[in-house]
DNA sequence: AATAAAGTCTACTAATACAATGGACTTTGT
DNA sequence: ACAAAGTCCATTGTATTAGTAGACTTTATT
């Protein structure tokens, strides 16, 4: 139940090119350096975002990866279906069929599925490369900002608890 | 990113016995027959879910299975947790540690994977075997259990707002 | 033109998780 | 005693994931 490694990793590429944008083409080795990813695995997930039309490459000494659009125009959840297919988060409709065709407690229960990943996506579509590098919190978590002050390093990020907000 | 098979196999089954709440215990090949699932597979899954005091078994002949609880005291996310782990529907603390100790833009990547993991377990914890059975969808699910319970349960807060969701 | 740096592409492997199965054992009703 | 049913543990097959290897192509620089 949860992102796959490489999904993970192609955020984070993602969010690093993003940094660098206008700075011209970025080596696979730099990336992997500064975030600290497999540069052979690197190579592949770059590859997928390129034929997706997300990053351009630059072949040849000198050569490198860009973004193609602006980070504001690029939000989580398209790199992550590119990467780990359908943001469904908990099931895909492929596997939840054999509930549809059932009696209603089957489909409400197939109801909650849709729910909870229209809930995910909600969030992670309007999330985008340009909120990240930002350092804001995407605007539908602005709420948290409050506690945040309060907070000082050394209290467990882990452990931090989300208020009541809501994601529109 | 989806759902295992066990865990949708575990609801499936769980509200089966919700179903056939207070008509005794239900044997496994009952279940495994109307649910149509793998029975051998079914006798594992009631295995972790007796072991977690949700449903008691009965044994020898006439025996079988039943709830421990009402069904409108088991949210969803209870069973999920217990199969799949933590409701955390893109990534779990352990993966996700590389992110908080870096800068702003990895954090703030980390708190969307919260607010993901909150808006679904929202969901979840708000949906009993009792509003499948009774064919509540999702979106009229009331605040009954918060209502129901003590009110002084840890994750209040979490429980409470789930009216008024829009999904899409 | 030679060289080196860089991306491209295909194939392979190792590790893991998932789904399912088998079989011996225990408990209980009749 | 016997059969039906749950209990428990070991194992297996398969798919996916994560990662590696290496040959190939393209380009800048000299």
């Amino acid at each position: 139940m949860k992102i796959s490694q490489k999904g993970l990793y192609a955020l984070q590429a993602m969010m690093m090119l993003a940094r660098h944008h206008h700075q011209g083409a970025i080596k696979i080795r730099e990336i992997a350096y500064e975030e600290d990813l497999p540069e052979k695995f690197l190579e592949l997930i770059l590859l997928e975002l390129k034929n997706a039309r997300m990053v351009e490459s630059v072949r040849g000494a000198k050569g490198g990866y860009q973004l193609r659009r602006d980070p504001s125009d690029i939000p989580l959840s398209e790199i992550m279906r590119l990467i780990d297919g359908p943001v469904a988060p908990f099931a895909d409709a492929e596997q939840l069929r054999v509930l549809i065709d059932r009696d209603l407690p089957h489909r409400a229960l197939y109801q909650v599925f849709l729910d909870v990943r229209d809930a995910a996506a909600k969030i992670l579509e309007n999330t985008t490369l340009a909120d990240l590098i930002s350092g804001n919190a995407p605007r539908s978590t602005k709420i948290k900002r409050a506690a945040k002050k309060k907070e000082k390093e050394k209290g467990s990020v882990l452990s931090m608890v989300v208020g009541g907000q809501k994601h529109e």
